[in-house]
RNA sequence: GUGGAGGGCUGGACGGCCGCUUGGGUGGGUUCGCCCACCCGAGAGGAAAGUCCGGACUCGCUGAAGCAUUGGUGCCGGGUAACGCCCGGGCAGGGCAACCUGACGGAAAGCGCCACAGAAAUGAAACCGCCCCACUUUGGUGGGGUAAGGGUGAAACGGUGGGGUAAGAGCCCACCGGGGCACUGGAAACAGCGCUCGCAUGGCAAGCCCCACCAGGAGCAAUGCCUAAUAGGGACCGCGCGCCGGGCUGAUCCUUCGGGAUAUCGCGGCAGGGGCGCUUCACCCCGAGCGGUCCGGGUUGGCAGCUUGAGCCUGCGGGCAAUCGCAGGCCCAGAGGAAUGGUCGUCUAACCUUGGGGUAACCCAAGGGGGACAGAAUCCGGCUUAUAGGCCCUCCACGCGU
RNA sequence: CGGGGCGUGGCGCAGUCUGGUAGCGCACCUGUUUUGGGUACAGGGGGUCGUAGGUUCGAAUCCUGCCGCCCCGA
C-alpha cells in the first residue's frame, strides 16, 4: 500500500519546510485522502467544546510534514453553515498550528451545530492550543 | 383617511489588523515543470437553491428519409436559438372594482366507468301518482294511455310562462338555451346578426383513446492531449470461415529455364456479416474473423475544455407589449477536500423595555438588541420554491372635506 | 450530472395499477381461564394515508408543486 506516486507530490513540501523554517513556522497542508481522514478519526481524540480534535502521528515511511484537514457533515447545517464554519476552523488552525503542531502529524478539526459558528473565537484557539498540549503531553 | 390591486428596485454601511484565489507588471530563484517577494487591479446571488423544462457545446454513440414505438405539448396570434416560458387577444369562472384565476382540442370514432340510493345512470323504462275503459263483494282488481307532479341522487333525456288535453307530452306558441346553414366584423380564436330545425343524444379523456404538433441517445466525471505505470489478458455463448478473377511477382512450389501450378498465404471483385426498433438509400468497418455476456488487471496525477457571452451599460428608432434593429462604450469570479474570508470597533433598520406627549394611529428621549433566504462548480433562457426589512410608481372601492 | 424507489395506527407491512368499505401481524387496554404470572380465548381503543393545491359527485388511490429518507450509475 505504500503510495510511490506520492513522494513526488509532496515533493515541494519537504524542500520547502527548511526554507521557511526560519521563520518557526510550519506550512500547513491540508489532508486529501478518505483513508487519511479515516484513520485520524480512529486516533486520538480530544472534544474542545465548539470542535473535535483528531490527531494521528503518521508513520516514518509516510512523507509529508504537517498536515491538517476539516470535517463538517451536514449535521452542522446547511452550505453556507458548513463553509463558515470550515472558515473558523481553518483561521484557529492557521493561528496555532505552525506553533503547537508537530510535523509528522495529521491533525483533523471536526465541526459541531451552532456552536462551530457562535463560539468566541479567542475561546475557541485557547481550546485548540489546550487540545494539542494535552495530545503531546500524553504522547511523551 | 381606511381597506385593497398591480408593477419595479434594493438585499446593511465604514474602518483597523491578519489571510485566500486569480490577471498584469517588476525583481529574484529554478531540477525549466515552475516557485518566491513586492506593486497595481478583480473576486457569489436574486434566487448562485430545487434540478422541473428548453438550448448551446462534445462524442466514428454512423447519416438521411419514411414507418412504428415511447414520451411530451394542447383556445388563437405573436416573440424567441428553443421551450411546458413570455406578451397580446378570445372564452369561462371569481370580485362592488382595480384586478385575479384557468392542463381551455375532441364525449353523434370506439371501449370503459358512474359506488350507495333510486323504477330507471344512456339511445329505455315506470315505484308512488294522474287519466280512460271493463269488472266489482266499493276495499280494490285487470287492461290501456301518460311522463306534468312526488320521491332518490353529484347528475334523471332542454328551462319558464301560456295554449291544449280524458290526463298529459315541443303536441302548438312566445322568450331563453341548443344544433345546422349563410352573411358581417376580425389575421385567427371568436363575436354579432339573419334564416332554419321542435330539438333524446348526461358526466368523466389529470381512464384507455382519437386528432394536431414536437422530440435520436448520453452527458464537462462529456471530450481531447501529456506524464507515470502497464497487459500484449482469461472464460463462455452465438453466427461464420463461400464464390469468382488475374496471373509470373508480392510470397511459395515445379522446371527441360521457354515457361507452368495457384491447393495454401497475399491482391482485386462479389456474396455474406456488423455498425440505429424496422424498411430503403448512402457511408464506414470486417471479410476470416466478428458480435455479445461475464471475470480479472490498471487509472482518481497534470493541462486543455473554462469562461467574450442568445454578454452588460447608454442613447436613438420600430412595435399596444413580449421583444427586435442600429450606433457608441465596457470586460465583469473561475475554485478544485473546493478561494471569494476571519476577527475587532463604530454606526444604522427589525424588535424589546422604561419615561414623556397625543382621543388614536403614532411621535420624542434613554437603554438593550443585532440582521431575511441563502454559497458559483461547463455556460445560457425560463419555471418552481425560500426570503427580515426598506424605497418608488400606477390604479380601485368606501368615507370625509372643498 | 443523471436515474430509481419509499413515506399508511407505537413498529413492520397490505390496499394505489382498475377512485366509492382504510385492512393484517406484533404491541396496547379490558374481561374470562389460573392460587398468581405466562399461554389460550373473547371484546375494544388508536391512523391529518408526508405536505399544499387541482381534477372528480367523491382522492390513500389520478395530476402538479414542495418536504424528508434510501439506493444506484458515470
Amino acid at each position: 500500500m505504500a503510495a510511490s506516486p506520492k513522494a513526488e507530490l509532496d515533493d515541494t513540501t519537504l524542500k520547502a519546510a527548511p526554507v521557511d523554517s526560519a521563520a518557526a513556522l510550519l506550512p500547513l497542508v491540508v489532508l486529501q485522502n478518505r483513508s487519511d481522514f479515516l484513520r485520524a478519526a480512529r486516533a486520538k481524540r480530544v472534544p474542545c467544546g465548539a470542535f473535535l480534535l483528531q490527531a494521528r502521528k503518521r508513520d516514518e515511511t509516510e512523507p509529508g510534514g504537517l498536515r491538517v484537514g476539516f470535517t463538517c457533515s451536514k449535521k452542522v447545517g446547511n452550505a453556507v453553515i458548513r463553509n463558515r464554519a470550515k472558515r473558523r476552523l481553518r483561521e484557529i488552525a492557521r493561528a496555532e498550528l505552525p506553533r503547537a503542531g508537530l510535523p509528522g502529524w495529521d491533525y483533523v478539526l471536526v465541526g459541531r451545530a451552532d456552536r462551530t459558528i457562535s463560539e468566541d473565537f479567542a475561546k475557541m484557539r485557547a481550546d485548540l492550543n489546550r487540545a494539542l498540549k494535552k495530545i503531546h503531553g500524553a504522547q511523551t
